[in-house]
DNA sequence: TATATGTTTCAGTAAATACTGAAAGTTCAG
DNA sequence: CTGAACTTTCAGTATTTACTGAAACATATA
């Protein structure tokens, strides 16, 4: 499957399996991310075979993966006309992509983890000595350090990439 | 193994196993993400045995996993004096910990995949024209971004958290 | 040196996760 | 309505990851 390519093409390949790798360490699962990386440095938007054809996966594992990518707004389905196969294309601008993950981890695993902070505050919250208020005030303090952090966190995913850099960069200079 | 707990301590058990399905979303281990629970929430640094037991895990998870939050530096190793037994205790300032974590985060995660970016961009940098030099500069866009999210990354986790703090609230406005 | 106390390793097993391939479902054109 | 083109589902299987428990190892004490 890599003979004959043309050769930035090999290190596409390169970048796939590698960015599966990396995906792993990240909690992603490999194809998809494989399939991500895949998309990101597409010409063109691919259909389902094309992905499988590629990365030698099944149809099962390539529909699935495909699927939960646009459920992370990270490819959109494009339909051309006469035609009625589905193709994925990735977003490739990196502030829209970072902006994006952004938002799908704050929703997927800051906010849940902020309810169950505020929960075990609220079911502690009459504990005034001791070991009980000890836990009580180590709930309050994470809950508080994420809140605060979403907060910050949703000012810059509202900034246009300029701003967000100029910003960055006072903090730099 | 929760009947006739102190009450705060039925809302810790709550934190404990929920904190450890939300670890499991982030690519931790659940194990790992309970210990550091438990740590975290403890009154006192605990010894293996202790753990084993709240947690109803053999010696080995307990022992491996408790070396592995020492490797990412969430806890430390306490020796009693007149005593050989190993206790651990975990950094309780959130501050503290969210610099741990995003110190570990960027050399596991960050650099690993910037000089991924870098070898791909190196390999196609005679890439002039057509899909080729897209990739090129694919790669270039992601080895930017990520480096400077980890030059704005190192400036922050090098403020204390009052700075931190501060420079934060001037942004929120 | 022998024993007691604690730590570490690891082969075997269990559990969770991911993948395949084929069948069922959907939609459209003729 | 029928068949072709494509998408979706899912039972069965493969792979990966995590866990157990016991043996090996280390160290201090008598």
């Amino acid at each position: 499957m890599s003979d004959g390519l043309p050769p930035w093409e090999k290190a596409r390949e390169e970048f796939v399996a590698q960015w599966g790798s990396l995906g792993t360490q990240w909690g992603i699962n490999r194809t998809m991310a494989m399939i991500h990386a895949l998309l990101m440095t597409a010409p063109q938007p691919m259909c389902t075979d094309e992905v499988m054809e590629k990365l030698e996966i099944s149809r099962g594992n390539a529909h699935t993966n495909l699927k939960d990518l646009v459920g992370w707004n990270l490819v959109r389905i494009i339909t051309k006309k006469g035609d009625r196969k589905e193709y994925f294309e990735a977003e490739k601008d990196v502030w829209k992509i970072f902006i994006t993950i952004s938002k799908e981890r704050k929703r997927r695993e800051i906010e849940p983890a902020i309810r169950l902070l505020r929960d075990c505050a609220a079911q502690t919250k009459d504990e005034a000595v001791g070991p009980g208020r000890d836990f009580h005030q180590q709930m309050k303090d994470l809950d508080e350090f994420l809140s605060f952090g979403v907060k910050v966190g949703d000012t810059v995913i509202s900034m246009k990439h300029a701003s967000a850099l100029q910003w960055a960069m006072r903090l730099l200079g």
